[in-house]
DNA sequence: TGTATTAGAGTACATTTGTTTTAATGAAGT
DNA sequence: ACTTCATTAAAACAAATGTACTCTAATACA
């Protein structure tokens, strides 16, 4: 892995890596070399294919020759965090290991329409899902399919945006929290406007980022 | 916003789109008219021009005219997951709003060395922490800076990994359940090997990816 | 059936773009 | 001061590429 700032590369190789980055991530397409030229404010492009060559001999980018645009940044393949093994949160049983498998979190961002709410209060506590912390959603586009036991955020209009267990029962609409404390709210099915099903817990546990 | 397959397309144009966003997401440019042609089975570059364009229209993707792959998918901008605003899981309290900010969950996989953690058991349960939850962990390089009150996955030689409260308490070191039904594990500093604090918990609540 | 519309094939052209080559400039070292 | 090397400029070229145009085939529709 290398550092943003690496120092296996000349300050104007590492200025046109990060401009490089920047575009990509900006345009999500490789930008031209007379691109680079202008921005690194070069008046011809011989300059430029010195420092992608190098770029490309150090392994932070690679190219389809004669291909226009067909940059790749190598570095930047981010495509989930590695899981070292299980650990135990009851005994000490389980040994930390290799990498097992990938967690794909990223896949998550690639499916469309997936939202995100922040929960307030602790009515779901007993889900673990606590104060604060972040629901991942996907639509509903049927709310007749939807199975007993799900966890969905539902919109009793006048009223305001819950977070509940799904039930249907008799064809009454109870939406019960995982919290003793919370009497479960009736309702008909045409009251209630169902936004999204439970997807994923995200909780943060650091100001790290 | 749109979904995966989307009625306003005809299947061609859908084809297309899906063929270009495996493309792009793969080599990170865009590909050229002729690759697509050749992708679609076509003969001659006219059809790409016009289910482009019907995608463009439609608001799929841009590009800059007459400049060679500069194509942008607009429906992808992978930044983060809207956060809709906050849901109530006591009352009904709040309401649902527009995009109040994103949460940015591609931002941690940026960051290098996380790694992910499976958990088994129940001992982190009045944390939150689940069995089979995913723990993201930062890797602890100064055990010395280590609060208390911290998570930490640790490991015992000879018995295993934990993942526990980190307390440290005249010199000695405790690692604590979050869960009454477990006894704090007393150890010496020298006898543990910590390998990472608790930077976030996710938890996969479906099987949609 | 006949017409209108759309999609695809084929072709051609201008621009963009990567690449190569040569010369000029500047810095560093002897 | 001289050489040597790397960087830049400049120009030219060929390939890749977007775009426009015409023609044909398929399809939909009345």
């Amino acid at each position: 892995m290398k550092s943003p700032i690496d120092s296996n590369l000349t300050d104007a190789q590492n200025e046109l890596y990060g401009w490089i980055k920047k575009y990509m991530k900006e345009f999500q397409h490789s930008p031209s070399i007379r691109q680079m030229m202008q921005a690194m404010g070069l008046k011809s492009p011989a300059p430029i294919q010195s420092r992608l060559k190098h770029l490309q001999e150090k392994g932070y980018i690679s190219w389809q020759e004669g291909k226009a645009r067909t940059m790749q940044i190598v570095d930047e393949i981010i495509e989930g965090v590695p899981i070292m093994g299980s650990v135990a949160a009851g005994g000490l049983i389980e040994t930390y290991s290799d990498v097992q498998e990938n967690l794909d979190i990223s896949e998550v961002l690639k499916k469309k329409n997936i939202f995100a709410l922040t929960v307030n209060g602790d009515s779901m506590i007993d889900a673990c899902i606590a104060d604060g912390d972040m629901v991942l959603m996907e639509p509903i586009t049927d709310s007749y399919s939807l199975r007993n036991g799900t966890i969905v955020s539902a919109m009793v209009p006048g009223l305001g945006t819950t977070l509940k267990y799904f039930v249907k029962r008799g064809g009454k609409i109870f939406l019960e929290a995982a919290n003793p404390e919370y009497e479960p709210i009736e309702l008909n099915l045409e009251e209630v406007v169902f936004q999204g099903r439970l997807l994923a817990v995200w909780r943060k546990c650091s100001n790290y980022f």
